[in-house]
DNA sequence: GGTCAACCTCTAGA
DNA sequence: ATCTAGAGGTTGA
């Protein structure tokens, strides 16, 4: 199957959009990124505007759609959030990053083994997860797993856990998926409900925080006014934004919870209803180009 | 209310 | 080869 893009209308760059950190399961063979979408497996390649994918087991083609976010309208949002020349240069250089919707449990997972690793970290622990304890699945090509649902990972062992490399999250990936499992949290509502109210549920969860939760809002629950703040865009905000942040924020320690929350809503305000998108494209933008300590933006 | 270390272990670069 | 610093933070004292 296939879809073509307008990319005046439309742009998209599969590459920027799967490798900007956002989620940990993709992978690259040649031109073809193999994945999983809604249980089914995905091989999809694009060629300029031309999206080639087969599905299996079958799955209707609007899941790519809904699943890269296709229809956001990114030119109204690039023009939205380019409000200075500093995240106006992270714009023009990834045309075509989007923000993704994934599975919210598969997000919850991912972001609470995110902390104090690194990407290729991030991505290993979670496929050892999927390895471990999901259902597997095979096409005539490849076989991969499925993410482990919440009871399959709530009656699995610590030490289990900690096989698969998880260090101290193992004990928050239990309690998470526990914490589901007996529905003290449903992440499907969150999805429906605002910004402010969802993200006050989501630090129930053992594990997940203040950043933690801005990132699920953001890359599953379609609250795209979300501005998680890590370590790359806080020292980004610090050394490119210092002007318009009191004078108290400049200060490259460690990220306080004040701090955050005072940073984060600066994010929000300065770039507005799309600031998740502005974050995405920072961070991303740090991953090609080391953060300068230069001369602040206009 | 705010600060501070501890947390697992992997990865990149010296 | 071997070592060190730092990694998409959160928690509890």
């Amino acid at each position: 199957m296939q879809i073509k893009l307008d990319l005046d209308t439309t742009p998209f760059n599969i590459d920027f959009t799967l490798r900007c950190g956002q989620v940990f399961r993709w992978q690259k063979e040649f031109n073809t990124w193999r994945g999983i979408i809604n249980e089914s497996l995905i091989e999809i390649t694009q060629r300029h505007n031309n999206l080639t994918f087969d599905l299996y087991p079958t799955t209707k083609p609007t899941v790519i759609q809904r699943y890269f976010r296709l229809d956001d309208d990114l030119p109204c949002i690039i023009h939205s959030i380019n409000k200075d020349s500093n995240i106006g240069k992270a714009l023009t250089q990834l045309q075509g990053l989007r923000l993704i919707r994934q599975d919210p449990w598969e997000c919850v997972i991912s972001f609470i083994c995110a902390t104090f690793a690194n990407i290729p970290r991030i991505k290993s622990m979670i496929y050892n997860l999927c390895r471990a304890f999901g259902h597997r699945i095979t096409n005539k090509r490849y076989t991969d797993y499925l993410f482990p649902s919440p009871r399959k990972l709530a009656s699995a062992s610590i030490s289990q856990l900690l096989a698969c490399n998880l260090g101290y999250r193992a004990r928050y990936v239990k309690a998470a998926a526990e914490h589901i499992l007996k529905g003290k949290i449903c992440l499907q509502h969150l999805q429906s409900i605002p910004y402010p109210e969802a993200k006050q549920e989501l630090p129930h969860i053992e594990g997940v925080g203040q950043k933690v939760a801005d990132c699920i809002l953001l890359f599953s629950l379609d609250k795209l006014n979300a501005f998680p703040v890590d370590r790359w865009i806080h020292r980004i905000l610090v050394t490119q934004y210092q002007r318009f942040l009191s004078t108290k924020h400049v200060d490259q320690r460690s990220l306080t919870p004040r701090r955050y929350k005072e940073l984060s809503a600066f994010g929000q305000s300065y770039f507005g209803d799309y600031a998740g998108y502005a974050q995405e494209y920072l961070y991303a933008y740090h991953l090609t180009l080391p953060v300068t300590t230069g001369s602040p933006v206009p």
